[in-house]
RNA sequence: GGGCUAGUAGCUCAGCUGGCUAGAGCACACGACUGAUAAUCGUGAGGUCGGAGGUUCAAGUCCUCCCUGGCCCA
């Protein structure tokens, strides 16, 4: 007869190939069709505890890039975790709708039909764009198995949200924040607009290059007496001669020496480095050193301007070094991005004197009304004429353009809003509170700190379409704004119902409340701000719009969780709007995750070639492989992605999804209400393996409360691998396949492997959440309609059994001993297969009290057909890892049995069964 | 240039407050099995712990400098 059919062979339908790619829409239809998404978001809801991790936005605009993928995983294997814990935890995921690049991208598509559009036109394709790429990323976000309010996610180009908007600015406005400055931006005199950095082009240009005296006016320092009575000529160099009346400043660096140089007849000031060059462009080829000194000794001291009746202030910037020019570096707040920063630390005047159609203001002295490209000339011109110029010649440098017309653009201080750092003392406040946040990692918290404490106030005004309006009216006689909180919350109000579109639909006198006069001169016309705001602004108010509005949700909220760019971005904007409307912050803890990058460590680029899209990944591996890609790897610090970490990731995604597929092999027809043993009937080998995996769940459970995820993936695989696998289950085997079903030993390993497959299940379930739903359907017993439904593993503590793993855990040194020298034996043509040997041993007293007491388990523990134990070993082999011990094969003795592989002297000896041992002969009987 | 941060086998990770010949899994090579079979088991070969100094009886682990990356600023 044949014996295999009375054997308990694994039995089940669960493919060991999972095809994820076709089998993951499948999966998602059928969650669809149960309603889980649902479900799962009111799960747990009266629980009492909560746990709410606000989205941050990402930008509606193109497909789905890896750091999306990396990004939203993470939430979601958090979340799903929680979830599991017992947590209620409503996910609303949201969009970042407004902002430049949208509206560049829909500037694009309009072309040349943009300028017969109105405002309120072309924001209406920007919300229609922006609309369509919700739904795209949207779509590509669930097909990543990621679970949330996908039916109602949060948009910042939402009527709401806007109106929330306009509120939080008028809250800030109430409280003082807001004020009116200058800033320069790049503008086009052509097109008379500002331009955004992204509008910008470089080419080269042709302009002017100046060497300027400024003659110096004060007192001279002490370090320098031995010049006194002599005048001292700081010189500048600059490309911009136009910029000359704007100049309020010479900035020097303070960690450069400096010196003063006597030529032909003159004292000029420069760096001690730039000495020779400048004196050769000068073309002067007698001078000396009158002089060295530290740039520190002038600082706020003042030169004359050449032109002017007025001041040029000395101060100190680190932004002045050796590549050009002379170490004096020209300083017009107004025109300059370094220029303005110095400026404002040195409390100079942002003078701009030029106004929208490139012109000097009419009141600018002797340039006046003068357009700028007669500028350079004249300025010139009038510089030789005073004596200041040294040196005048021609040079050609990369110079920015209008990408649109193309013509050569300027910097430019405008009037903008600006959030004050100082002003209700914002900035202290949010220090304050950052120390007050948990940061995950804790280096977080010195990233943003520095951050925090060295910004220049928040610039919130952008000269765009696409946007919230900042809400603020002119009069438009005197000038003067109404930028208090009544008039600003009133217009918001209004676009609770219509968005803020209603501001660039509508006249000022229909969006102010009726009768509004100017409080200064009593007039009641205004004018509209044109500015919007930065889109910072719109989702650093989503703690408001979102999490305060949405009854279910509250703020400050448990996390927030985003690259750590973010700590300039979103964390930053969050926190300081936040602080100037609240007082507090709007989390409790902020995680952050690095960058993701090509396998080489590079960012990923179009222009490298070397982008992995998770479209890509998805196609050929599945969503499940890229799920654990972002559980496997350590995420605080920037993470690699080649092809072939991918190609490990699916070597080992199989081995647990087969260990899966062989233990529900092995659960075929079992009913856990009536199959499983009680704890006291377990056997031993058994109770070993729930005593690890009582580890493993603390282990897991652990990892999940740290956020990570690496850990999981490793201690799931290894347990799976090692302990499983190799040890366990292969051991099990013989007794699996041969014990008669109704036997306590079969119906042992059966509870035991339930216990794993069902604990395993639910351990994965945030990270494999596709395969463990799928191996959750094929398990028996009474069960939630999905494993997303279901909690993690009850705690096992009691299951831990520390004595039992330490005795296995010198078994399983000896075992390894065997297996080398069966390998050897093997090698040797002694033998296939371990059942066909009989090991003797020679045992070192270390081990000998505990091998004695097993000697019976031992065969099976080592999958041989006979082990002994020997007192004198002469001719075995020593084992390399476990001194004293020697060890040596020979054929088993007595013959195969052809039912269990083993070989034994029993087989014969049953007439019934003659090619069968004695056992199973047995087991037959007993079925 | 500044703030923050990283560099352990081909890949992904362990190595706590310094202490045995630096570990694991996967990949690789070789072998076994054919009752987990495009699976499973076994054995083996892989690392001057980014580099150079230093502290110490002893350093992957502490200190200094350097190199190569990343993010954000300038």
């Amino acid at each position: 007869m044949d014996y295999k059919d009375t054997l308990n062979l694994p039995q089940t339908d669960f493919p060991m190939r999972a095809n994820l790619p076709n089998r993951e829409p499948q999966i998602l239809q059928h969650w669809e069709e149960i309603g889980l998404n649902d479900k799962l978001e009111s799960a747990n809801k009266e629980s009492g505890k909560s746990f709410i991790l606000h989205d941050g936005p990402p930008y509606a605009n193109g497909h789905l890039h890896m750091g999306h993928a990396l990004n939203k995983t993470l939430k979601d294997i958090i979340i799903k975790s929680k979830r599991m814990q017992g947590f209620f935890t409503p996910y609303v995921p949201g969009w970042d709708c407004h902002g430049l690049p949208i509206e560049l991208m829909v500037d694009k598509k309009l072309g040349k039909k943009k300028r017969e559009m109105s405002k309120a036109d072309v924001r209406r394709e920007c919300r229609e764009y922006a609309k369509e790429w919700v739904q795209i990323q949207s779509e590509e976000f669930q097909r990543l198995g990621i679970f949330g309010n996908w039916k109602d996610p949060y948009l910042t180009m939402s009527t709401h949200y806007e109106a929330q908007t306009a509120r939080e600015l008028a809250k800030l406005a109430e409280r003082g924040s807001l004020f009116k400055g200058k800033k320069p931006i790049h503008w086009c005199s052509s097109c008379v607009t500002a331009l955004a950095e992204a509008e910008v082009e470089y080419a080269d240009h042709s302009s002017p290059s100046i060497f300027v005296k400024f003659p110096y006016v004060d007192a001279l320092p002490a370090e320098l007496s031995q010049l006194e009575g002599k005048t001292l000529n700081f010189v500048i160099w600059t490309t911009t001669p136009w910029t000359i009346p704007a100049n309020l400043g010479i900035c020097l660096n303070p960690e450069l020496p400096y010196v003063v140089v006597e030529a032909s007849g003159e004292l000029l000031v420069l760096a001690e480095g730039l000495v020779e060059s400048v004196m050769k462009t000068l073309g002067v080829e007698d001078f000396s050193i009158a002089a060295t000194f530290e740039a520190a000794i002038f600082e706020k001291k003042n030169c004359k301007h050449p032109l002017y009746e007025r001041n040029s202030k000395i101060i100190l910037g680190d932004h002045v070094t050796l590549e050009a020019g002379t170490g004096c570096v020209h300083t017009a707040p107004g025109h300059g991005q370094d220029d303005y920063i110095v400026g404002l630390k040195y409390g100079l005047e942002i003078f701009n004197p030029v106004d929208d159609y490139g012109r000097y203001r009419d009141d600018l002295e002797i340039f006046g009304g003068m357009k700028l490209k007669d500028a350079n000339p004249a300025v010139c011109e009038k510089l030789e004429e005073v004596g200041a110029l040294l040196k005048q010649s021609e040079i050609s440098h990369s110079y920015p353009h209008c990408w649109r017309c193309k013509k050569p653009i300027i910097f430019r201080a405008t009037e903008q809003w600006f959030v004050g750092m100082e002003q209700n003392d914002l900035r202290k406040k949010a220090l304050a509170e950052i120390d007050k946040v948990e940061w995950i990692p804790s280096w977080g918290r010195d990233r943003i700190y520095n951050m925090v404490e060295g910004r220049p106030d928040w610039c919130i005004s952008r000269q765009r379409s696409w946007g919230v309006p900042i809400t603020v009216a002119y009069c438009e006689k005197c000038g003067e704004d109404l930028c208090d909180g009544e008039t600003m919350h009133y217009i918001a109000d209004q676009f609770e119902e219509t968005g803020s579109d209603v501001w660039f639909e509508k006249d000022a006198s229909e969006l102010l409340p009726p009768g509004t006069t100017c409080p200064k001169c009593g007039h009641d016309k205004f004018t509209k701000e044109t500015d919007i705001l930065d889109v910072w602004f719109d989702s650093g108010v989503s703690h408001a719009a979102v999490c305060e509005y949405r009854d279910y949700l509250h703020s400050p909220v448990d996390l927030y969780l985003e690259g750590s760019d973010q700590h300039r971005g979103w964390f930053h904007s969050s926190l300081l709007e936040s602080v100037g409307s609240r007082d507090r912050a709007p989390y409790k803890a902020v995680l952050t995750h690095g960058f993701v990058l090509d396998k080489d460590g590079r960012p990923m680029s179009k222009s490298l070639g070397n982008v992995i899209k998770p479209e890509e990944i998805i196609k050929k591996y599945g969503a499940e492989i890229l799920r654990m890609w972002v559980a496997a790897t350590d995420y605080r610090d920037d993470i690699r992605l080649g092809n072939e970490t991918l190609q490990r990731l699916s070597d080992a995604y199989r081995r647990i999804r087969n260990t899966a597929r062989y233990l529900l092999g092995n659960l075929a027809g079992f009913d856990p209400a009536t199959d499983m043993v009680a704890d006291s009937e377990l056997l031993e080998l058994d109770r070993w393996a729930l005593s690890k995996l009582s580890g493993l769940v603390k282990k897991v459970e652990q990892a999940y409360e740290k956020y990570e995820f690496h850990v999981i993936y490793h201690a799931v695989h290894n347990f799976c691998s090692i302990d499983l696998s190799a040890f366990y289950l292969d051991i099990l085997k013989d007794r699996l396949y041969t014990s008669p079903k109704s036997s306590v030993e079969y119906r042992s390993a059966r509870t035991s492997m339930y216990l794993l497959l069902d604990a395993i299940t639910r351990m994965i379930a945030p990270v494999l959440t596709f395969t463990a739903d799928e191996i959750w359907q094929g398990m028996p017993g009474e069960r939630e309609d999905s494993v997303h439904l279901a909690g993690f593993p009850e705690t096992m503590e009691q299951r831990y059994d520390a004595e039992l793993e330490a005795r296995y855990g010198q078994i399983q040194k000896v075992r390894a001993e065997v297996s080398k020298v069966l390998e050897k034996a093997r090698a040797e043509k002694q033998i296939g297969q371990s059942l066909e040997a009989k090991v003797s041993l020679q045992v070192p007293e270390s081990v000998k009290t505990l091998l004695e007491e097993y000697s019976e388990q031992l065969p099976s523990l080592f999958i041989v057909s006979q082990v002994e134990l020997v007192d004198e070993l002469a001719d075995g082999a020593d084992a390399e890892q476990l001194a004293g011990l020697k060890l040596k094969v020979q054929p088993a003795d007595g013959e195969k049995c052809e039912r269990c592989w083993n070989f034994a002297t029993s087989v014969g000896e049953n007439s019934e069964h003659p090619s069968i041992c004695n056992r199973c002969a047995a087991a037959l009987s007993a079925e």
